[in-house]
RNA sequence: GCGGACGUGGCUCAGUUGGUAGAGCAUCACCUUGCCAAGGUGAGGGUCGCGGGUUCGAAUCCCGUCGUCCGCUCCA
């Protein structure tokens, strides 16, 4: 288990949950392909991430903003200007420095080199593009680095219409895009990446309350999903590594392999980005409280989630091995609500009249749960298959099934089987994965 | 981007001092099997990341390029 890591992105590989991007043409880096079963985790883990935070509470609305976006959203937003970082390198010890983080422009911090830096570069974070035939200025564009912007200038749009007030929340899972320096880590740090966030508004004497609200909710949801409680911890940011917006951050982080490493932070955003917006657009952005008779512009709690990262979190922690019979049996001990099947249904052999059968127990089962059919090679093997996808539960239809219309139902966990009406199947199985 | 290591069939790897590619596993077909990776027979799949050079001849040497990993920076 000391190549947890490797083991993790071979099975990605071989079993068809991440493929390296453009992989013909030699790849492209930073850049990664969901398969044919990783496009059904990662939608699971982003369905489970907005039941929790959308379905299931009452004072959160969900938004889907577009990804190009003018220059004058990020203007306001501060990105323009705080997503540029000037970048030195020495070239006597080869470390990369921030130039507006050194004490003397001249001197290397690490060797001690003096005058031996490279030109200043700038790094811009975001990924600029012309939208329009005509690569002309007016018609610049960006990719949005933060899917936040979208609810902020969405605010007005958003109270007026679904008739919240504030402590209320508006929720979004979208695509980001960061021209990262240096991305790595398998898909932990990508150029393209998927974002779960949700920006809440409240009274600014609350703020305080609901950061620790929300930090305390984000941590249990993992835990919620599989991820055992000492494989996670909260991390409080010091005043100096704070974003340009955030007046106070704590990030959950999830021991990976090369150490600990940011799957969500929440974020005190203040009243920044609505007043920034205001100020900027003229529009007012703020909140009438009838019964108070205050105005106030509210402030923002902000947790931010990367659903790629979390899906890696996931399938690490849910990756173990085991010995069965003298055979290594790899199994995905994901969540049922994560997994990309729920049920694998499966006839015992391949004669015709078992193969039959399976097929109407395979449509039952096909209304309710995402199935996978396999009826290849002998059963043991078949189960193993299914424990390498983490499907939690596995339907065999045998030739008893012919008379008494029962199946067997074996759990991924024990191992233990059950027999079960095909009447009952359904009820049995949505029982099992609430 | 800089420094270091690396890049052979889906996966893990072999390929001796340069002579034009192999294994195991996986996959597929047929048979067999009847509840935890059984067995048999057969099949598909690699211009050795890509491009160029040296050579009579390169997976093996040189250059470039793309990609991966580690470090610097990043913070979902």
């Amino acid at each position: 288990m000391a190549e947890l890591i490797d083991q993790v992105v071979n099975l990605c590989k071989r079993r068809g949950f991440v493929f390296p991007s453009a992989e013909i043409y030699g790849g492209f880096r930073s850049t990664y392909d969901y398969g044919p079963v990783g496009v059904l985790l990662l939608r699971n883990v982003k369905d489970a991430w907005w039941r929790s935070m959308v379905q299931l509470r009452h004072d959160v609305v969900g938004l889907d903003a577009a990804i190009l976006s003018p220059p004058a959203i990020w203007e306001a937003s501060g990105h323009l200007t705080n997503f540029t970082d000037p970048l030195v390198d020495c070239r006597v010890c080869h470390e990369r420095f921030r130039l507006d983080q050194l004490d003397d422009p001249e001197l290397c911090p690490k060797c001690g080199a003096k005058e031996s830096f490279t030109e200043a570069r700038q790094f811009n974070l975001m990924f600029k593009t012309h939208a329009g035939p005509i690569e002309e200025d007016a018609a610049v564009a960006y990719l949005r680095p933060e899917t936040a912007q979208g609810m902020f200038v969405n605010f007005k749009n958003v109270l007026e219409t679904s008739r919240k007030k504030p402590p209320f929340g508006i929720a979004q899972i979208g695509k980001s895009f960061r021209n990262e320096i240096t991305p790595g880590n398998f898909i932990f740090r990508t150029r393209e990446f998927e974002q779960m966030e949700m920006e809440y508004f409240v009274p600014p004497e609350e703020a305080s309350h609901w950061f620790e609200y929300w930090l305390e909710n984000r941590l249990a949801w993992y835990v919620d999903h599989g991820i055992p409680d000492s494989e996670l911890r909260l991390r409080h940011h010091d005043v100096d590594e704070l974003s340009h917006y955030s007046k106070g951050t704590a990030d959950v982080e999830y021991a990976f392999p090369w150490g600990w490493g940011e799957l969500e932070g929440v974020a005190n955003r203040g009243d920044f980005d609505l007043t920034q917006h205001a100020n900027a657009s003229g529009e007012r952005l703020e909140y009438f409280d009838q019964a108070s008779g205050e105005r106030y512009v509210p402030w923002v709690i902000e947790p931010a989630a990367g659903a790629t990262r979390t899906l890696m979190a996931f399938l690490l922690s849910a990756y173990d091995e085991e010995e069965v019979r003298g055979e290594t049996r790899v199994v995905l001990r994901l969540h049922h609500r994560l997994a990309p099947y729920k049920v694998a249904v499966l006839p015992l052999s391949r004669k015709d009249e078992l193969v039959t059968a399976t097929r109407e127990v395979l449509g039952l089962c096909q209304v309710h749960f995402m199935c996978d059919y396999d009826e290849t090679q002998s059963i043991g093997r078949r189960y193993r298959r299914q424990d390498e996808l983490g499907t939690p539960y596995c339907v065999t239809v045998d030739f008893d099934t012919l008379d008494d219309r029962a199946v067997t139902v074996r759990d991924r966990d024990t191992m233990d089987q059950d027999r079960v009406s095909v009447d009952r199947l359904v009820g049995y199985l949505q029982e099992r994965m609430i």
